[in-house]
DNA sequence: ATGAAAGCGCTAACAA
DNA sequence: TTGTTAGCGCTTTCAT
């Protein structure tokens, strides 16, 4: 196999025995400033560095893992949703890696497909990423999140289903979610309804767990959970099961998509929200400030728990022996806008309209503004 | 350097010699069932993958890639933000590079940041993709996008700024919006307004140019832009700045987010959507059925753009001399709900509040419901 | 249809 | 502080 010097289009990537020589020095030693080595003299470094630049030289980053073992690649198992959530973990899973000096290798697991992590978190290893991470996964039995190369579970509680080997990092969505109860309890609700996200999710697990811990707080009754998918209209067809309750005042959402779509048929059903229904949504995605009315939320700082796991991962892989540092913990944050009241101000209906039979309105019926 | 053989914690993964003295056949045997090739009888092909199997086997992709000089990775070069749109194509270029064989390594570039695509590109190029998809380039002068790989533009228009070596694939937004626009004219509306998005956008130009042309082909008059940032509260910024104008009657946001916040806006100033003004956004976020009103929007196939696309560059990659295959133009689909109705409902206003000052509501005024 | 040998471009160990 | 020598585990010629 000759390296197509011959006239051929294109005239062969300089290698790092090339820069050597231009540098004129020996290929070791090139290595040794590319990176990052101690013991090269200044003058050296420099004579490298410009031939590197002169001769367009870059490295071959198969050759270095071939040798070194080692890819500086994470490997990311998502979703695959478009949800806020999800999203935005991603991004900040992608800079934080970035920061730290690794690229990121991304697989989708499609929900519902059997095996689908197992399967992800092979093609990740054939590509021999160092660490990896499984965001936002969900407990679909036995995860098979053992492997030979460190491994994070963002949004998985600690030990919940991860086996030991596995780091742990997320919000505590427990905190959350009761700080979100509670907000509704201390403007005088009774008790709180929820609408939950779909229960092999972690994270609405873990919301249900909070709403239930300030209820059982405050000694109050409980009422029966309507569970959604994260969709607004799973959201829309919760109201239809939530809107028959009669002590209904006040709704704690697993996430602000649902308690969007509740809203609009709680509207529709003609009751007013937050006169006659509050509710609390959870995530504070970037459209909750601008819906009618505007949505109080629980605020996620996805970016701080994507580089706080990230900052652990990268310790495990570069230390594998050392004891893990300290996990941080991220601030419990509400943000109070207007779909919360008293309920006390519950005073006569003002309208009374029949709950549109197709959620999408696709018809001009004048509209519930 | 000793291949951990000795009683190390790690017992030293299996390569494809071990296959094959196992398989009782030669290393290249090996190589070639894993590769599919031709000319293996049934009977050896057995064999191999029976051993590989039994040894846990795991392909070193590393190896191979310094031998072949192919990855099977394809790198995306993305914006980094969580806005529906970008993160649906993500989504969508990972499902279908993966059915094509193709893992896919992700880079993010802050929006603002100087060189930030060139230096995106050549860090995938580092890493020795075998091609680049840009995901909804911006165009910050001349884009580098000219590579030793293909390169994919994903929400560029074919030409505009991008070398002819790049192939182009998406949506015609330019049709798309043109039909967002006359929607409204059909309606009635003697004119449309345009809150467009971040002038930089190719997206944002496109739709500028549809609307544009709908108004031009009917000979309406133009009124002035109003830019925004993509954003929910940009809309709500917008609408102050389109809410005085005399002729408003219909306005076409160039997304649904900033379509939410103007129509808060709107909703506050006393103008009730659509009796005083229709508006109609694009995207068809999964929100956008269930604000109130329900929003006319524009539905952008991104998963068919994301397939397409691919097809496209894969193509390219495997056949780097063959023509490229004829692209398939994406239906326009434009999705009627309640935030648009004919001009003439405008009958008297009902209510005239004024807009509040905090767009995040955080007060507990009553709702605009 | 199968095998032997060479080498991809780099890093790791050991010298000097 | 720098250089020498071996591989890393595959794919690629070229034989057979």
């Amino acid at each position: 196999m000759t390296r197509g010097t011959g006239r051929g289009k294109t005239p062969a990537a300089p290698r790092s025995v090339d820069v050597a020589q231009v540098a004129g020095v020996s290929q070791k030693t090139v290595s040794r400033v590319l990176n990052g080595e101690r013991y090269v003299s200044e003058d050296v470094r420099r004579r490298v560095l410009d031939a590197a630049e002169q001769l367009g030289y870059r490295l071959n980053s198969a050759a270095r893992a071939l040798a070194s073992g080692r890819t500086r690649t994470i490997g990311v198992v998502a979703l695959g949703t478009a949800l806020y959530g999800p999203a935005s973990l991603l991004i900040g899973v992608e800079r934080a890696a970035r920061d730290a000096g690794y690229a990121l290798s991304v697989v989708n697991t499609l929900e519902g497909d059997p095996g689908g992590v197992g399967g992800a978190v092979q093609s990740l290893l054939e590509r021999g990423v160092d660490g990896i991470v499984v965001s936002e996964p969900i407990d679909e039995g036995a995860v098979p999140l053992a492997s030979e190369v460190p491994v994070l579970a963002l949004g998985a509680p600690a030990g919940a289903g991860t086996p030991a080997s596995a780091i742990a990092a997320g919000v505590d969505s427990v905190e959350l979610a009761r700080a979100a109860t509670e907000h509704l309890l201390d403007l005088g609700h009774r008790t709180v309804h929820h609408l939950a996200g779909p229960q092999k999710w972690f994270a609405a697990r873990d919301r249900q767990a909070g709403w239930r811990a300030a209820l059982t707080a405050h000694d109050r009754e409980q009422p029966a959970v309507v569970e959604g998918d994260w969709s607004a209209a799973s959201g829309y067809e919760g109201g239809r099961r939530l809107a028959g309750r009669s002590d209904l005042t006040a709704v704690f959402a697993a996430n602000d998509d649902m308690a969007v779509g509740l809203i609009r048929f709680l509207t529709e059903a003609g009751l007013r929200v937050p006169e006659d229904v509050s509710v609390v949504g959870f995530d504070d995605i970037p459209l909750a400030a601008y819906v009618l009315p505007p949505l109080t939320t629980v605020r996620q700082p996805f970016d701080d728990v994507a580089r706080e796991g990230l900052r652990l991962l990268v310790h495990a892989i570069e230390n594998p022996d050392a004891e893990p540092p300290a996990p941080q913990s991220q601030p419990v944050e509400l943000v109070v806008r207007a779909s919360t009241a008293p309920p006390a101000s519950r005073s006569t209906p003002v309208r009374t309209r029949q709950a549109s039979p197709n959620p999408d309105g696709e018809a001009h019926s004048p509209p519930a503004v």
